[in-house]
DNA sequence: CTGAAAGCGCTTACAG
DNA sequence: CTGAAAGCGCTTACAG
């Protein structure tokens, strides 16, 4: 299984052409004989040549390995979201010719991302978030790499493709409002997440559309532990609230969890959604009625647009995907 | 920001030295001038000089990349466990200077894997699980890739790392025998992972550990699916189980579900344990009594000894790393 | 202690 | 249509 170290000069030797002929053979790239094409690329396939990709890309200035940048937080990374998100990049990188490096990152330390930049090993980037305050997106602007952002942010001069979270968070608010709920609860997480703000933002209009409700809302943002939700959700109890909104499964988890523990039911007592819909919910009972986005679709579009972008197409501003309601047990509607 | 392309004869020629010189200043190879050095090192600090990996890893045929091999099947790709383990080997290997590149394989198909090495892009790997018949693990000893598994493999030429998997099945198992449950039921995932052979085999230690006790036990393996679940926790209720082994949290949520929709109380009326503990029962009620491994440390390891290969040491066999039994509400013990 | 030169395995003007 | 040669940015015997 030695056939690894063959190289374009051995071929060239061999067949007694240049290693520029060779390389053109394989390349497709320059004028050249069919016939001689054709006996290099016999070659090649019967000796399983295969160009080292390294040297090529140092002749070319490229890489063909695009950055993944993952968050490193706790509490985020096992989010099912980041790994779909990967499975999708990751297909349909490799279906180009393109490898992926991975890059974990804080909100404060982004020592691999600069690494992997610094080092030449990526020929661009895709960040899987968006902070309000971007520091990989910013150092990625101030280096002139190319890059896709999966989520939103309001710097027009990036490429960012996310789903519609806004939009999807109206419908759903809209639906419970209409089905005649009079006090319903909102819990998110921490508000330096663009997607928080979106999400909430989505709440707001569907209130903003229906200017004749007048019932009660209360918000509770920046929630990140357990115990926080739990308090909150106590007291939701006691002022019998109809509705608990949650920003995304791991809140609504905790919910449930209460509601569990103090057996109320569900969605009899108190009805419950979430705006995210993950494996993490995925098998419980109640099952939840939420917003389903397609992650994988959303890694793959965004790997697609940075590849196209990296080709030298130009890019295309903001790109906005679809969502799907799905109603289910935990709601009376 | 364009310090991204000075080169290492600018330097040499800005300096009035020779690039082996400068090369020499950097790596630390090779006889030099305690004075030449410093000038070299200051220049390249007050310029933000960073050298080309890529061209460093041509001459020295490196790449300062592992590959990180995850499953890409279903079912598998949420499970928590690869997350932290990519975490753990992300942190080390950048740590030590190299990067992480991503070949997602399935069963049948591992073709990322195969081009990671074709093309040259990797200088070792770790395999986050290990099958029966594993094909990744073949093609890289075929080729010669040096590779750390996380995971056990009968195969003792291959470096592995793993979690004392039937030590601790066994102890939690012998745990709910000594406490004098009379009928017990294991249910576990795929044959074909190498992990269900070995939670198996310790759930059968303890039998064999205790030749005086005389209940009934029963054995399902190979499901893999929530219906399949469904069926089988129906049957055992129905014989007044008294508890339900799992071999992993999401075959544990599934049971823990059926309960939940025939309002079977745990652990009164059966106990519940899980060979697995992971975010995806984390907080569910009852809590689970299971068996904890420290899986970020496990991906550091491993990472560490792939490492230690690369520099050349000679590579030790099989590590076993230990566990922790949790008991908690799910069970009476 | 330092340098000129060859080499890693490709690509690509340039010339024929 | 094909090739000799220079180049991508490093490293490393070899010689001094």
């Amino acid at each position: 299984m030695e056939e690894r170290n063959l190289t374009i000069a051995d071929i060239a030797q061999e067949l007694g052409v240049s290693k520029t002929t060779v390389s053109r053979a394989m390349s497709g790239k320059g004028r050249i004989g069919e016939e001689t094409r054709k006996r290099v690329q016999e070659y090649v396939e019967a000796h399983h040549y295969s160009p080292n990709v390294v040297a090529k890309g140092l002749a070319q200035n490229k890489t063909f390995n695009l950055g993944l940048v993952l968050p490193g937080d706790y509490n985020i990374v096992e989010l099912p979201f980041f790994q779909k998100c990967m499975m999708g990049i990751s297909r349909t990188a490799s279906a180009a010719g393109y490898d992926v490096l991975l890059s974990v990152v804080t909100a404060d330390k982004i020592t691999q991302l600069e690494r992997a930049v610094m080092n030449r090993k990526i020929d661009g980037a895709i960040l899987t978030r968006t902070l309000t305050d971007d520091a990989p997106m910013r150092y990625l602007q101030e280096n002139g790499v190319p890059f896709v952002a999966i989520g939103s942010t309001d710097d027009t001069r990036a490429v960012q493709i996310d789903n519609d979270h806004r939009g999807a968070c109206r419908e759903l608010t809209g639906k419970l409002l209409d089905s005649g709920i009079q006090s319903l609860a909102l819990i998110g997480g921490r508000e330096e997440y663009m997607v928080t703000g979106n999400r909430l933002r989505g709440f707001e209009d569907a209130f903003a559309e229906r200017p004749g409700w007048d019932g009660s809302r209360q918000i509770f943002l920046d929630i990140d532990e357990e115990r926080e939700v739990e308090k909150i959700v106590e007291r939701l109890l006691e002022e019998q609230i109809a509705c608990i909104v949650c920003m995304d499964d791991f809140l609504c988890g905790c919910v449930l969890n209460v509601m569990q523990m103090r057996q109320i039911e569900v969605p009899e007592q108190v009805q419950v959604v979430s705006f995210y819909d993950s494996s993490m919910l995925a098998n419980r009972t109640p099952a939840v009625t939420s917003i389903r986005f397609d992650v994988e679709e959303l890694g793959k579009k965004a790997c697609g647009m940075l590849l196209r972008m990296l080709d030298g197409e130009e890019a295309e501003g903001r790109i906005l995907l679809g969502y799907e309601v799905r109603m289910r047990e935990s709601t009376k509607i």
